[in-house]
DNA sequence: CCATTGATCGTCT
DNA sequence: GACGATCAATGGT
């Protein structure tokens, strides 16, 4: 032969087992995975855990509405919303069926599909602010309100997350959650350690609006 | 580099 | 009627 092998990109989906745990567990190994959408591929490298019932900042913590009723399903589903009434943003929903918990992608590296996505995030200065955002992230993909409920792990699946390039723990920071007002404190945002595409951290909070006549 | 602000609308109170 | 799991543009240091 004489070929190198190089690192092989499988597009098989993972399994669903793989998302039916802990969404803090899922997060970290979430990290280095390729979400694949169409033509275009993002390698991940920050995301956010969003936990139980208990978790203030999740948006399942009052209870099931029509906007969040994916992550009251089983795992391997995609939770997309639509924020600041811009932008969507893509969740995968992780945990047994029925318990609401989902693991925010925020961030990623395109490694496929470069010119699509760069057609699609025309304002993006380079590559590495393509997918540098949650809203960025889904837009590069191309995910929108249709992809709310999407099954990632069924043979054909038009979303998927697949294998990709898995980071080890001395690649793994971690850290508060970007922009929340409730639930700051809890480190569940992880990144790939000093990656030019993990998004700047921004505090949460509303700004006061301007004083009234 | 950093801080501030407008845009914009679905969702929930 | 207020509030966002945000982004891009702007202006200052």
């Amino acid at each position: 032969m004489g070929l190198v092998r190089v690192v092989s990109q499988s597009s098989e989906s993972l399994p669903r087992a793989f998302f039916d745990r802990p969404s803090l567990e899922v997060a970290r190994d979430l990290l280095g995975r390729d979400v694949v959408h169409r033509e275009v591929v993002v390698r991940l490298t920050e995301v956010e855990a969003y936990a139980g019932p208990d978790d203030p900042a999740s948006h399942a913590y009052r209870g099931v509405t029509p906007r969040n009723a994916v992550m009251f399903g089983p795992p391997g589903f995609l939770y997309v919303y639509f924020s600041y009434g811009v932008h969507w943003c893509a969740n995968v929903v992780c945990g047994p069926d029925g318990f609401a918990s989902a693991v925010l992608l925020r961030a990623g590296a395109v490694v496929s599909g470069l010119d699509v996505a760069r057609s699609r995030r025309v304002t993006a200065r380079n590559d590495a602010e393509l997918a540098r955002g949650p809203g960025r992230l889904t837009s590069a993909l191309g995910l929108r309100r249709e992809h709310d409920g999407a099954d990632l792990c069924r043979d054909g699946a038009a979303v998927r997350l697949t294998a990709g390039d898995p980071v080890p723990d001395s690649s793994v920071s971690s850290g508060p959650r970007v922009g929340l007002t409730k639930g700051v404190e809890a480190p569940w945002r992880l990144w790939v350690t000093g990656d030019a595409t993990v998004s700047p951290y921004r505090p949460g909070g509303r700004r006061t609006g301007g004083s009234p006549p």
